[in-house]
DNA sequence: GTCGGTTATGAACAATGTTCAATAGCCTTC
DNA sequence: GAAGGCTATTGAACATTGTTCATAACCGAC
């Protein structure tokens, strides 16, 4: 029975990503099978492989969604320019992104591709994009203009927060609350935050326009 | 053919967490399945669960085993009393270890329990151990003692490096050379140290006994 | 030797990702 | 309108997975 509804391969897409996140949203991407996502649209299994490689392009075409989401996110928050006042105000959209949508950050940051997939250009762009969107909130420790140093910084932390959302949610930290969790966050980010300033305080003057 | 070498069941489970072991630092713990244990010990596949309660629980002993590499890795390491020498020589022996074992620290720290299984209240404490091992570097900072901050900071510290490894081995960090997860892990435990110690310097002088 | 109780077996089951020949339906052409 | 062809869809099939359990093989005791 073929073309049953007449949905275009464009429009399967879309449904199929859907059906997707909404597995993933509901069961975690370990609940992920061609069989649910198929029947959740309506199809055969087989008609997932007419529209995606195999499952893992379809898991990646959802955590794309996911990061255009988080970068929504980011763009919101009010920037002042101050470092120690924008970069919790980041934290915060961080934490709060993870606390409300665990199983999709999960599948963002937790799930490896199976032997043989890669991440495609295009989604490491938009990983790249995030990453420039935080690192704005660091750049004024250092000048008008990202640098090495403003990238490393986002970077360190970044990694920083993620082992501590990752090591929390996985139990391996001992039991940690979500309230430790988000302590342990902010005396991260203001700890290093102090140590990146302390490096700079004695160095030259900030720019002046 | 039952009892074809005449194997003790606790013969068997070192043969198996063994076989296991090999398995994983191999082809990962994605490689790991039951058959390949059973083939590599010379056993059936069913034998596996005369031992084991299930994979996972092969997985945490495993895992157990690795800790206990750790904890002794860790303990060749002669402390100073000065944080800012027995931290980077901590972490250095942490890097090591993920660069020489990359998939047994994977197993250890990216490995997710299937649903309904838990780690065992002995290997939570093979984890505290551990942790305590390495706060010993930081608990000079606050005292003679471990204290609520020094757990937090050595947690805070330990979350960081753990996902600066994370994100550079899945590549998410953008394309993250080994070397440079190395400079990231030293930059953000000189920086984040700094930022501690500033807290600490203009305190009250450390106690004196 | 015989018997009883472990213990290893491996066939079986359900579920997985993935493939692909067959087919059902739509579109173009006459 | 009818016919033919093209393509999207199917769903059965395959290999592989974790896990179970009736069966059978073995060892030690009597």
């Amino acid at each position: 029975m073929a073309r049953r509804s007449d949905h275009s391969r464009s429009e399967l897409f879309v449904m199929m990503v859907a059906a997707a996140r909404s597995i993933i949203v509901e069961e975690g991407v370990a609940g992920l099978t061609a069989r649910k996502v198929a029947a959740s649209v309506g199809y055969s299994p087989g008609s997932i492989y007419n529209v995606f490689k195999n499952l893992d392009d379809l898991i990646v075409q959802v955590n794309g969604e996911t990061l255009d989401q988080l970068t929504a996110d980011f763009a919101q928050i009010s920037m002042t320019g101050d470092p120690q006042r924008d970069l919790p105000a980041i934290i915060d959209h961080y934490l709060a992104f993870e606390a409300a949508h665990p199983n999709l950050w999960s599948a963002l940051f937790d799930y490896d591709l199976k032997e043989g997939n890669r991440w495609p250009d295009w989604y490491l762009a938009k990983v790249d994009q995030l990453f420039a969107m935080a690192e704005a909130a660091v750049v004024p420790i250092y000048g008008p203009a990202p640098t090495r140093e403003s990238r490393i910084a986002i970077q360190a932390l970044w990694a920083g927060l993620h082992g501590i959302t990752s090591l929390a949610r996985s139990g391996t930290l001992g039991k940690v609350a979500d309230e430790t969790a988000r302590a342990l966050a902010h005396h991260l980010t203001t700890t290093y935050l102090a140590g990146l300033m302390e490096g700079k305080d004695e160095g030259p003057s900030p720019p002046h326009n």
